[in-house]
RNA sequence: GGAGGAGUGGCAGAGCGGUUGAAUGCACCGGUCUUGAAAACCGGCAUACCGCAAGGUAUCGGGGGUUCGAAUCCCUCCUCCUCCGCCA
């Protein structure tokens, strides 16, 4: 969430940003709200201050008037300190009220969307910034991902409802080889960038999907685990950013690179049809995420540089794709500017998201509590950034469905070594 | 799962109802001394909020309670350690 202090200093940029993202006049006066809040918030803290330092200043004395045996004295004493206390109940009561009403308006404003972001409602608004770029064509049509997966034996998704449900694929065979490839390929491309590896839990507190944004406005997107209160994640952002929730970092630490593979669960309620056919949408996939911990100064640097990075695994696995910048209506809550990439599908005539870049600036860290000591030793919130380096169903759909050739589907060159076979057939 | 023990500042570690936001040591920063360094000595050194400041308030694993007053007593949750049980 943005803080105090900023929305304060920086109420008309708030405002032109709440409006990149389509928020009506209505909404966009939480920002007086919160101003107005805050005004009572002080004068409410300044008054119970007083209340208790009164208190505490009585208390001293009533120790001193016992160990001097003046007892009568200290009883009187005690008496004052009743009235006081009645008074200092209310207003704490009072405080308590005010402080959870104004964490409620800040957790309800999104981040300022960079100057960059493009105005516009739906994913039709997203400005393409990189057109297309392969260097091979794709074949025109052939067959889906979902037939050629049941040709070729690599994907069970009938299994995967008997034993879970709709949404969870099974992977079998060299379907499963080629996953695990992907997995060991993008680990090792993120590695070979400087990215330290982790393999973070896959469950998480509440605490930790509250830090960075999943909670309180995604929480029906992340399955639950009520008897124990945890919450299966639905990116390694969330156990991986979550590593730093509550750390002072030196400068010098900055930038702080990490990468990390998992499942990921999403709950994804409500559509059907074509758009979740197959490896389209489901409720497991796996994923490579890379994390970045920046310098506020460098962090557009960094997100170039995730870019660049995402880039490149898709030009190593010789795939069609286009880098969109999100709109304002389409930015996620917790992101100041968002990249995402989409691969093209010859098969379905359609674009595949498969990954996401973000810089967060310091939402994140705010709720994160992760902040960084200056060379004068003052204290600042640092920037975070993420992105998927890759997701990897629809890769794996992208690739079944993009390498056709007449006896069977060729792999990547790239992606050899790591698969130890050239073609499925 | 059962039985015990413990959680205090960056680390170690005292305090176990009153002037303790917290002794002491180490680490760290500044200074004196020195040609320089070490040693020695002097000073500084938690976080957040309010305040121009002086200063005030809160925080001793989290939450709640008792009390005029809680790091200290009670309840509860969490975490760690030891032993037993179970187990990939």
């Amino acid at each position: 969430m943005l803080t105090l202090n900023y929305i304060k200093d920086n109420k008309e940029a708030i405002v032109k940003g709440l409006k990149t993202r389509n928020f009506s006049d209505e909404a966009i006066q939480v920002i007086d709200q919160i101003a107005e809040l805050d005004v009572k918030r002080k004068s409410n803290q300044a008054s119970l201050d007083a209340c208790l330092a009164e208190v505490n200043l009585i208390s001293k004395e009533i120790g001193k008037l016992y160990q001097s045996g003046q007892a009568n004295e200290a009883e009187a004493a005690k008496a004052k300190v009743a009235t006081i206390k009645q008074r200092s109940k209310v207003l704490d009561e009072e405080q308590q009220s005010i402080a959870s009403q104004l964490d409620e308006l800040l957790l309800s404003i999104p981040n300022v969307p960079h100057p960059s972001v493009p105005a516009g409602n739906t994913d039709e608004d997203n400005v393409v910034v990189t057109p297309w770029t392969s260097e091979v064509m794709p074949l025109d049509g052939g067959l889906p991902h979902w037939e050629l997966a049941k040709k070729y034996n690599l994907i069970d998704f009938e299994a995967g409802v008997k034993i879970t449900g709709s949404g969870f694929p099974l992977f079998r065979g060299k379907g499963a080889r080629l996953e695990r490839a992907l997995i060991n390929f993008f680990l090792d491309e993120a590695t070979a960038a400087g990215y330290e590896e982790i393999i973070p839990p896959l469950l998480v507190n509440a605490d930790s999907a509250r830090a960075t944004g999943q909670l309180p406005d995604k929480e029906g997107q992340m399955y639950y685990a009520e008897k124990d209160d945890l919450y299966l994640i639905p990116t390694a952002e969330v156990p991986v950013t979550n590593i730093y929730r509550d750390v002072i970092l030196k400068e010098s630490d900055m930038p702080i690179k990490l990468t990390g593979y998992t499942p990921c669960f999403r709950r994804e309620a409500g559509s059907y049809g074509a758009d979740v056919k197959g490896l389209n949408r489901v409720h497991q996939f796996d994923k490579v995420e890379i994390v970045q911990i920046s310098h506020p100064d460098k962090s557009y640097q960094v997100l170039d540089d995730m870019v660049e990075h995402v880039k490149g695994l898709l030009a190593k696995l010789e795939l069609p794709y286009r880098i969109l910048r999100l709109c304002g209506g389409d930015l996620g809550f917790t992101s100041a500017l968002t990249f995402d990439f989409e691969v093209y599908s010859a098969a379905q005539d359609r674009w595949l998201e498969v990954s996401s870049v973000s810089n967060f600036e310091t939402y994140q860290a705010n709720r994160l509590k992760l902040r960084y000591r200056d060379a004068d030793g003052k204290k600042h919130l640092a920037h975070t950034l993420n992105g998927s380096a890759l997701a990897l169903a629809r890769i794996v759909a992208a690739i079944l469905e993009n390498n056709q050739v007449e006896d069977g589907i060729k792999m990547p060159k790239a992606l050899v070594p790591y698969t130890r076979f050239e073609l499925i057939n």
